[in-house]
DNA sequence: AACACAAAATGAATCGTTTCAATCTAAGTG
DNA sequence: CACTTAGATTGAAACGATTCATTTTGTGTT
């Protein structure tokens, strides 16, 4: 368990201490022939700086945190990559932790990143926290939120327009001639939801058709949307929507299969189908399904610009709430008639 | 952007900055009375203890490293849940680096974690990088790996036996009469899906019946999956297998689609469908879809256990190569006929 | 009241890097 | 050749916690 340090860099490359540092840190203060000695003693020796000192010194760490509600999720998963790559060129890492929507591992999280200086975090906040970010802030912290339209201008944030992705979808049926639309989702006070099917109810009265019919399911999960499906696919052919938008893409495929298995529906011919999220699945459904897609991994860059854009400012900065729009993915499942 | 140190707790409290450190790593050393002065001190300031200093005196870190080959994969993000809420009863969290099965960025993700004195790292090798592993044991970081069958008992490993579980699928069909069993999987180079494949057929030898049919694929994705299924669909229904394993789920929905979709075959009637990795959709399929499960969080739970035991044990440490086996999860797709 | 002994508290030294004022070197100028 | 100046290098101080040998305090015993 050796341990190299600058001082036996130095040593062998007889010089100071302190121009290895600066080897380290701004070689263009050095002279190259030095730069080269140096940096072959580093290579022999396999000298690797020791972070916590280097830190500890410079007072400002390289890394940033992240914090999200649930690291299985696509959407996050795809939102940390952007965020990620944007932090790699500009020579941050990012540390990522799971808050699987508790509040408690959130707390353990900020708490580690409190404690390790990060230059900032990047959060999806389970709750309504603005005193622990105020707090870090007052420790040189910033934080950018995610995904949650927060009208506090005291921080900045990114977010997806929900309305205008309900609007999109909605859009995109009346031009297919659609004019019976029915919303299936739920429950409708979660966000989400009701942002996405006031963004469709809006579209349809723009186009002067009457509201969506509003099918509200328990959970937004597959089998909420087959059975859903199944009750549509019983109904009486005069009493059916000629199209769907279901508020993500699990109860779109659930709706899907209810509708197609053992009936003589037709999607898109008697039905068209759009979900949201555009998630893997959307493509390879039975019939290949149209979605609204978030750019998650756009969402996660902006951040991270924010973020260190802030960081790297200072006092009096002016927080920004970046609002990015979704777009639209036509597939079969709601082309031709 | 004040910073409070132990000193002006030290102050506060009326006490010496030694004992301050005493109260926060070992309470048991200092009177009670004096650990209620100094913790109301801290909560007073809102000290926290800064990271580096902590670890560049006591040299060791409270954190282990953990690269996955893919963090948008539901094993891995399983996996990862369970080294974390392990390591969390510890005292211990985990940094977690996405390589995307690039070793430029495992590269990358080795260095950070090395510059931070990691205790740890878990890792999911991208290639063979034996020699970087002996020069992180060199300094003292031990490393753990995981999902790849090492015969190199030079490091500890977990992994999942995939033989086993080849064997498990086959002898599940084999139980229920089938005698005409396909496996669909490849390429057959990786080796996860020929060690699959040999499992089933062990099991099948095992039973006095033929060896499976070998149906190979380009991709282990669903789109490959269906493609075959309507290959099958397409055949004369006496060329038909009774079941078909496929090396993992994506590819047995493929299959399940091309086996239903505009056909008159029924599963499991016709062909019962037995899958790999039993995903969230098996559950939710067209059919409900039987598999196999892994048991990631076990995994990365056992994992975390191996690399903690380690790190904390001398030189001379005897290494373990831990299998774990998977187990078989019944549902529709292979009931009743 | 003197002594012994354990428990509690002290504080200077230390970890490995970065910083920055001071020093040195070499090339350019009149 | 003396002098200026920019560039290169030096090395001691500092970052904030932990450690541990030493000192202080407190309790119990004779």
């Amino acid at each position: 368990m050796v341990s190299v340090s600058v001082k036996d860099v130095a040593n062998l490359a007889g010089v100071s201490v302190g121009t290895v540092s600066n080897v380290l840190n701004h070689p263009a203060r050095v002279a190259p022939a030095t730069v080269d000695r140096v940096s072959s003693a580093i290579a022999k020796l396999g000298f690797v700086r020791n972070a916590a000192a280097s830190q500890l010194r410079a007072g400002l760490s390289r890394s940033v945190g992240l914090v999200v509600l649930d690291s299985a999720n696509p959407f996050f998963a795809e939102l940390a990559r952007g965020a990620e790559d944007y932090a790699a060129t500009q020579g941050v890492s990012v540390l990522v932790g799971n808050s699987g929507e508790s509040s408690a591992r959130e707390e353990t999280y900020l708490d580690l990143f409190e404690e390790q200086r990060v230059r900032g975090i990047l959060l999806s906040p389970v709750g309504d926290i603005t005193p622990r970010l105020e707090r870090l802030r007052s420790r040189g912290i910033a934080t950018v939120l995610v995904d949650r339209h927060t009208h506090n201008t005291a921080f900045s944030s990114v977010a997806v327009d929900d309305i205008a992705g309900g609007k999109l979808a909605a859009e995109h049926l009346i031009q297919l001639g659609r004019k019976r639309i029915a919303f299936v989702g739920g429950p409708l006070h979660i966000r989400q939801v009701s942002d996405r099917l006031e963004g469709a109810r809006t579209a349809l009265r723009a186009a002067g058709l009457p509201d969506p019919e509003i099918l509200e399911v328990p959970s937004m999960s597959l089998p909420a949307g087959r059975d859903m499906g199944q009750k549509l696919a019983a109904r009486d052919p005069r009493e059916l929507p000629d199209a769907v938008f279901t508020a993500n893409d699990m109860l779109g495929l659930g709706v899907m299969q209810g509708l197609l298995v053992n009936t003589r529906l037709r999607v898109p011919e008697d039905i068209a189908l759009i979900g949201y999220d555009d998630i893997a699945f959307a493509e390879s459904a039975l019939v290949p399904m149209s979605s609204i897609r978030q750019h998650a991994a756009d969402l996660g860059r902006q951040a991270m610009e924010l973020l260190l854009e802030e960081s790297a400012a200072a006092d009096g900065y002016t927080h920004r709430q970046v609002v990015t729009l979704p777009s639209l993915v036509v597939r079969a499942s709601t082309q031709g008639r």
